[in-house]
DNA sequence: CTTAAATCCGACTGGTTATATCGTGTTTAG
DNA sequence: CTAAACACGATATAACCAGTCGGATTTAAG
């Protein structure tokens, strides 16, 4: 999975909804400048979380966006496959967007990407924006930490 | 992680050649033909392995590819960062591809990310192809149990 | 020494995707 | 009435993907 800008910037977006649920109306204006992303761009990307249901809008003066659902109702998981389609890595172990392969008899490796979906799956689908919006911001510690002992990437 | 044809085709062929370790060398209308890839673009994607010191080549009639190393020696990993970049879903959890993003500091999703990469990065460095090699293509009923229990994809 | 079958090399193409920007219309609070 | 929002569609453009092509070089075998 390749997370791309607009899958990014829904999330920035939708994070920054979550800790103004119920609140007042969040303007384009005011959610470009606290997410950093680039206010034109981010007109349109509301406009498809609108369509998805995930946020609702107030036209005019003193508009704005809010969530539309309780935040412990929407995944990770459902956002990312919106924007960028599947969560796998290759289509011959997708379940939304699988296509046949005609190595599958005797392939090999296609384990190994199979294992990889799962946990990305598993991962993205128990993430509520509201359980992740309750944790910690990933720390400079915990980054290196990676470095050192990790395998890289 | 995206995997892009490139890596699939370069896999398969590779996996061929494990197969054929220390045997004859195998020409890629043989390669091409057994994996189901263009022959043209196998061409291209042999002669990157061989800069990369993967593959060796015996040219003229009777030439091919052969492995050039154990197959202990190479792993998926290094193989998918070479042809698709970075592993990771997202710039700013990468370690050979990071970029600075300016959220991090309170961005509080790119935990799950994080996870996901050390997980996709551990996997990937830890299969080598004489491992992978030895495991069992997935099977039908594998997939299933997939559909049945799990979040989808 | 010719030929057939390989590898080798660089250029090219055609389609898709990513990342936006722009113009204009509509709504609404004050 | 007007300023500040949202709404919608079009355009731009740069990169990337998945090949294809033409032709040069190498080599075993007859």
């Amino acid at each position: 999975m390749r997370v791309s800008k607009r899958t990014d910037y829904a999330l920035r977006a939708l994070f920054t909804l979550v800790d103004h649920y119920r609140g007042a109306p969040i303007p384009i204006r005011e959610l470009a400048r606290r997410n950093d992303v680039p206010k034109r761009f981010l007109e349109q990307i509301m406009l498809d979380l609108k369509a998805q249901g995930w946020v609702d809008s107030v036209a005019g003066i003193r508009g704005g966006y809010m969530l539309a659902r309780n935040p412990d109702k929407i995944t990770m998981g459902e956002v990312v496959r919106h924007f960028d389609g599947v969560l796998a890595p290759i289509e011959c172990v997708s379940v939304t967007g699988y296509k046949r392969c005609s190595q599958e008899p005797v392939c090999r490796f296609r384990r190994i990407f199979l294992d990889a979906r799962n946990y990305i799956a598993a991962a993205m689908d128990r993430a509520t924006l509201a359980e992740v919006a309750r944790g910690m911001p990933v720390s400079k510690q915990e980054i290196a930490a990676n470095f050192i002992g990790g395998a890289g990437i």
